[in-house]
DNA sequence: CTGCCGCCTGCCGCTACGTCAGGGTCAAGC
DNA sequence: GCTTGACCCTGACGTAGCGGCAGGCGGCAG
């Protein structure tokens, strides 16, 4: 029921000093002390606290958060339907900039070149920036960057050949297949557009089926991707594109 | 190909200030200056800036994005695949925020108490926070924040009022449906699963099919919303659960 | 040649804490 | 009853990543 400061930073993950900072400014007061001037803190407090850390990993200042949070008009549930909403809009944020890492990639791979926009269109919209300084500071203690590190780092210049060469030897077979004439849609084309998919996979980032047809609808719709392709071999996008549909919709 | 200051932070999205101090820490030097001075940017620094940005969004301080970029191991591609995975991993964090501020919006909705573990879950495992002081702050400024705050308090006491009614009026019937003997996956409890779903959809947050099914488990899984369903009703939590997904499986 | 906008270099300010320093407190164990 | 180590307190200064302003030069359209 009651709490010291340390027993709620480690709860809440926060430091011992982010209370006293919190206190300090009044934006979370712990509703006691003790005779000896402990900060004693209750259930309406951490119930406080939750609210702060949200907004707080939302983005907003904190004398924002305050007088968010001393909203009259705003009880606990509309505090969730605003997080909520501010949450699904980051997501989307964040999933654009990953389209627009993918987009890269396919790009690099190719060796098209983009254009100062394009290389800047994800953070366009609305702000380009988000900070986080402090977060992702202690991230690099975490597992999750320990091994996005690890796997970054792992490809040398061996392994770079050797995706060099599984992707020219999936580029001859499938001009091949082209020129024989077999269906988009058949079994040796979705064969090759899964290879496709697998190369990506291993070499680069986990392909799902519908980041694969996405990857597809951009070769035709991206006139550098296109180009591409036609210039390996006239028809190539098309074909790709119909196999990779076919395959994901066989999969599914 | 040459840019100015005030170019690139247009098409960036950053401050000419900004600018300045990348350049002033040797994080982002321009690779010429005019004869008066002006700094000069090329496409490459272009490309470095893209880098940076994408890594200041990603929370990591301007002292270790230059490390990174610096790093003579990490080529182009390696960028992009630890950018993807690193944002990968940023959505599933957010999307578990979600799914823990839908948790506390249905336990809000029943008056259940969470425990101060549950309220910090979110942000357990790995750490508490994330800043974006300055991107969000901005934020301030968009559409998206402004609706977020005006549908956040948009509601008066009388759409809670409302909100209530509408519950216990579903309540009373999905009762006299499970007292009926009406099987669960019938037509009748679907429709009122679908309400169900509504309701929260029209109040609360858009609660797709996926997400009411995760609704409904979570009514089983946790003892505390079933308890509040056999409350109402003995046998109604189960019932509501294969409601819920008998609808939500013929609305597919 | 005169605006006016854009660029330059300081330099001070701000937020949200981190990080001591210097000193009291509390529960456990001897 | 006294020590010990973990925990708490209050200043106070430091830091990152810029924002913002002052004071002054540069460039070019009219």
């Amino acid at each position: 029921m009651a709490y010291t400061v340390g027993q709620v930073a480690r709860v809440a993950g926060v430091t011992v000093r982010t209370l006293h900072h919190y206190d300090e400014i009044g934006l979370l007061s712990p509703s006691g002390r003790t005779a000896a001037g402990y900060r004693r803190y209750d259930d309406a407090d951490l119930q406080r606290l939750q609210l702060v850390l949200y907004y707080r990993e939302l983005g907003f200042p904190l004398e924002e958060i305050a007088a968010i949070i001393d909203d009259p008009a705003a009880d606990p549930a509309a505090h969730l339907r605003r997080q909520h909403e501010l949450l699904t809009v980051r997501i989307k944020r964040l999933q654009e900039m990953v389209t627009a890492i993918e987009f890269a990639m396919e790009a690099s791979k190719m060796n098209i070149q983009l254009t100062p926009q394009e290389r800047f269109e994800a953070f366009g919209d609305f702000d380009p920036e988000a900070h986080e300084a402090e977060a992702e500071q202690r991230w690099g203690d975490t597992d999750a960057y320990r091994e996005s590190n690890r796997r970054a780092s792992r490809y040398g210049k061996d392994d770079w050949l050797r995706i060099k060469a599984e992707n020219e030897d999936w580029g001859r077979r499938i001009v091949a297949l082209l020129a024989s004439g077999a269906p988009a849609d058949g079994p040796e084309a979705m064969e090759l557009a899964e290879e496709h998919r697998q190369i990506i996979s291993r070499w680069f980032y986990e392909c799902s089926y519908e980041i694969h047809t996405g990857l597809a609808d951009m070769y035709l719709a991206d006139e550098r991707f296109t180009a591409h392709y036609e210039n390996i071999a006239p028809g190539l996008a098309g074909y790709l594109n119909e196999a990779i549909h076919a395959n994901a919709i066989s999969r599914a």
